[in-house]
DNA sequence: TCAAATTACTTTACGCCTAAACTATATCCT
DNA sequence: AGGATATAGTTTAGGCGTAAAGTAATTTGA
C-alpha cells in the first residue's frame, strides 16, 4: 500500500505524474474488464442456449479432460483460481448429472478423487469444439498475426501482477 | 454459428488449420480471463478490507461522479453492461447508506433520477484514489512504455467482438 | 377515446463467488 | 499413547449476476 504513495520520482511534478500513471493503469484495467465481460457474457449465453450448461461447469470438465486417471479434488480450486467452498455444489451437480465420479481415497479418507465418465468426456469434447469455434468467430476480425503479441503482453501483465501479489504477501 | 464451420479456406489442411486457429484464440481468451480475475480478486479484497465496499457499488458511484445533475436510472445498465434487475438492490443499498438519492421524475413517473450526495462524493473520491494506486502498484512491473500499445490492442479486440456480436444480431 | 403496445423498473428463481466457521481425518510431537 | 496442530472438504451467510415474469406509467393509433 505504501509503495505507490511513498516512493515518488525525483521530478518536481510528483502529484501530476502519479495522477497520469494512475490514469494509464486504470485505462488498461477498464479495457481488460470490458473485453473479458463482453466475451464472457456471449460465451455464457451460448453455453446456456445451446447446451444448457455454464462456464464454471465447463471449466471443471476441461481440467479433468487431460487427467485420465482423475484428479484430487483439492487441485481444482488452485487450478481454477476459485474458492474451495464454491466448487462443492458445482461438483455435486456434475456427479448427479453423470459427467464425473467422486471417490474417496483409500490412503487418506479426507481426500476425494474425481474423474470424468465416458459420457462426460463425450459431452465435453462436443462443447469444447463449439467453444473454440465461438471464440474464433468472436475474434475473427482481430488480425491473426497480432494474436501472439497480445498473448505475450498479457503473459507479462499476469507475471507482473503475480509478482506484486507475492511481494505483498511476504510483507 | 455456421460461419466458422462452413467457410473453410482453400488450403487442403482445413481441419488442422481450424484447430490451430481455435487454439490461438482460446489461448488469448484464457490469458484475458487470467489477468482479469487475478486483478479483480485483489481489488475486491482491498475494497472489502479497507473500505468494506464492493466493486459493483464503486462502479455505480463512478458513473455518478461525472454527472453533477444526476443520471436517469435506466442509463446505468447500459453503461455498466449489467442487467437492470441486478442494479435494483445495489442502488437500494447505496440509497440506504446515504451515498446517493433516488427521485422520481415529475415528467414521467416511471423514471427515476439518481444523484450522488455530498457524503457519497467524498467517500467515492477517497476510494477512487486508492483504486488508482492499487492498480499502479499491481501493474508496476509492467513497463510503462508498453501500456499504450496494450490498451490499443485491447481496443481492437473489443471492437472486433462488438462487430461480431452486431453482425450476429442482424442475422 | 380507449384498448394495445411500449417503456422503466422490480421481483423471483436460480447459479456463481467469497469469507469464515465447521467436521472429520491425519500428522506431529512430547 | 494422546493432545495440539494441520489439512481436505463442506456448510453458512451474504453479495453479484442472469433470465424471465410482473407492475405501473406512458404512448400509439384505430
Amino acid at each position: 500500500m505504501a509503495l505507490a504513495k511513498e516512493s515518488p520520482p525525483a521530478s518536481s511534478k510528483n502529484a501530476a505524474d502519479a495522477e497520469a500513471a494512475y490514469r494509464a493503469h486504470t485505462r488498461l484495467w477498464l479495457r481488460l474488464l470490458a473485453c473479458t465481460s463482453l466475451i464472457e457474457g456471449e460465451l455464457r449465453r451460448r453455453f446456456r442456449e445451446e447446451y444448457d450448461f455454464t462456464m464454471p461447469r465447463f471449466d471443471v470438465l476441461a481440467q479433468l479432460d487431460r487427467e485420465p486417471s482423475g484428479l484430487v479434488l483439492g487441485e481444482l480450486p488452485k487450478r481454477l483460481m476459485v474458492s474451495a467452498g464454491n466448487l462443492t455444489p458445482i461438483v455435486d451437480r456434475l456427479v448427479e448429472d453423470g459427467y464425473i465420479t467422486r471417490t474417496p481415497s483409500n490412503l487418506d479418507r479426507r481426500v476425494q478423487i474425481i474423474c470424468m465418465t465416458v459420457e462426460g468426456r463425450k459431452t465435453f469434447r462436443r462443447m469444447a469444439k463449439s467453444h473454440g469455434a465461438w471464440l474464433a468467430e468472436l475474434l475473427a476480425e482481430f488480425p491473426e498475426n497480432r494474436l501472439d503479441g497480445l498473448v505475450g503482453a498479457l503473459d507479462d501483465v499476469k507475471g507482473a501482477v503475480r509478482n506484486a501479489l507475492q511481494h505483498r504477501e511476504r510483507t
